[in-house]
DNA sequence: TATGATTGGTCAACATAGCTGACATAATTG
DNA sequence: CAATTATGTCAGCTATGTTGACCAATCATA
C-alpha cells in the first residue's frame, strides 16, 4: 500500500541492453539510454499487465452477458477482420490447437454467430465469415475497444500514438512481427 | 493468408472520438487526428494481442519446465516488487478471488518460493516476501522481460518509449490509473 | 469488556480455455 | 494409387478463474 518502491530498482541497468552509458538517474527526458533503467523497464512490465486487463475487461463483461468467453471474442474479431479466412488461417493467427479452436468454433457456429462455406479452389476448407448476427456484435464488441484507444490517442497525440506503435511491435516475437509485415504491412513500420 | 484487409476498414472514422476532423487518408505523420481511423484503432487492439502473448511467452515456457503458472509468476513477481505486502494488498493488484490466490499462494509457500511472517501492527496480517529461491526465480523471469523490453525500447528511442508509456496509461481505467498513480507516483504521467 | 468488522484461510463445486493423444473423413497432390 | 493436407471429433487432463459457505484470530469501538 505505501509507495516504498521495490528495492532493486534505483540505479543498476539492464546488462544485455545495447546502450551501456552511465547517465544520471534525474527524470524522465529523451536523453540517451536513461529509460533503460530496472525501473523503467519495470514500468513496462506492469502497464503492459494492467493495461491489457483493463483494454479487454469491458469487452469480457459484454460478453459474459451472452455465455460467452475472450476466447470467442478472438474468433469473431479475426474472423470479421478477414471474412473468408480458412481454418487454418486461424489457427495460425491464435496459435492454439485445433482442439481448443473446435470447442470455440463450433458454439459460435451453433449459436448463429459464425458460418462456414465450402472452399472453391480447395473443397476440404470450411471458409469463414459472420453472420449477420455476429457482424452486430463483432462490431459492438470492437466499437468497444475503439472507443478506449481513440480516447487514449487522442489525449496524448500522434507522436506518442507513434511510438507505441513503434515500441509494441519491438516486443513482437522476431517471427510474429514478420508474419505481421507479410500479412497486414501496414501494421509494422 | 492474403493481404486483403478488413472491407470495413478503409476510410471510416469512430464516432464517439472527440476529434472530428476529416482529414485526408495519407500516411502517418502527427497530423490531427490522421491515427483515428478505424484501421489504426484496429492495429492498435491487435498490436496489445500479439505483444502481451510475447510478452509473456518466454516467461511462461520457463515457468512450466518448474510446474508453475502465469498466476504463480505475478504473485512471485508483485511480492518481489514490493516485500512485506500483506495478502489483501496482493489482492487489490491482482483482483482476482482469494480463493484463487488462495490455491497459488499456498504453492508457492509450500515449495519454498515464499514466505510469511506475521504483521507487527496487525497479527491478522501474513507479510509476504520472497524467499531466495524466489528472489533467484523472480531475477530470472524478470530478467527475461526487461531484456525484451531494453530491446524495444533501445531500438525505438527515448521519444518512443515516452509515447509508449503514455498511451499505455491512458488505456487504463480510470480507477487503475488513479490507484497506480498514488502508490506508484513515477509510473504514470 | 462485549460486539462487530477485518484479515486470512478452507472446503466444495463449477466454468473456461488451454493442452495431449488417437483416430476419421474428404480432398488434393504427386 | 499413395501420401499429404484440411478439418473434425472423442476422451481426458490442467491451470486458473468463479460462487457460496463457513471458521478463527485479531482489531476497533461503543
Amino acid at each position: 500500500m505505501s509507495p516504498e518502491n521495490t528495492p532493486t530498482g534505483n540505479v543498476p541497468r539492464v546488462k544485455s541492453a545495447s546502450i551501456s552509458g552511465s547517465a544520471p538517474q534525474s527524470s524522465s527526458g529523451p536523453l540517451k539510454g536513461l529509460y533503460l533503467r530496472k525501473q523503467d523497464l519495470r514500468r513496462g512490465i506492469e502497464l503492459m499487465f494492467f493495461a491489457y486487463r483493463d483494454f479487454t475487461g469491458e469487452a469480457d463483461q459484454m460478453l459474459s452477458n451472452l455465455d460467452l468467453g475472450r476466447a470467442h471474442h478472438r474468433v469473431i474479431y479475426f474472423v470479421g477482420r478477414q471474412p473468408g479466412m480458412s481454418v487454418s488461417d486461424l489457427l495460425a493467427i491464435l496459435k492454439i490447437t485445433k482442439q481448443s479452436l473446435s470447442r470455440v468454433l463450433s458454439h459460435l457456429i451453433n449459436t448463429g454467430y459464425i458460418q462456414q462455406t465450402q472452399g472453391a479452389r480447395d473443397k476440404r476448407q470450411r471458409l469463414l465469415s459472420l453472420t449477420k448476427k455476429g457482424e452486430a456484435l463483432e462490431a459492438k464488441l470492437t466499437d468497444l475497444q475503439c472507443r478506449r484507444f481513440a480516447a487514449a490517442y487522442s489525449a496524448r497525440g500522434g507522436t506518442a500514438v507513434d511510438g507505441f506503435v513503434k515500441v509494441l511491435s519491438s516486443l513482437l516475437d522476431d517471427e510474429i512481427r514478420a508474419d505481421l509485415r507479410q500479412q497486414y504491412p501496414d501494421h509494422i513500420d
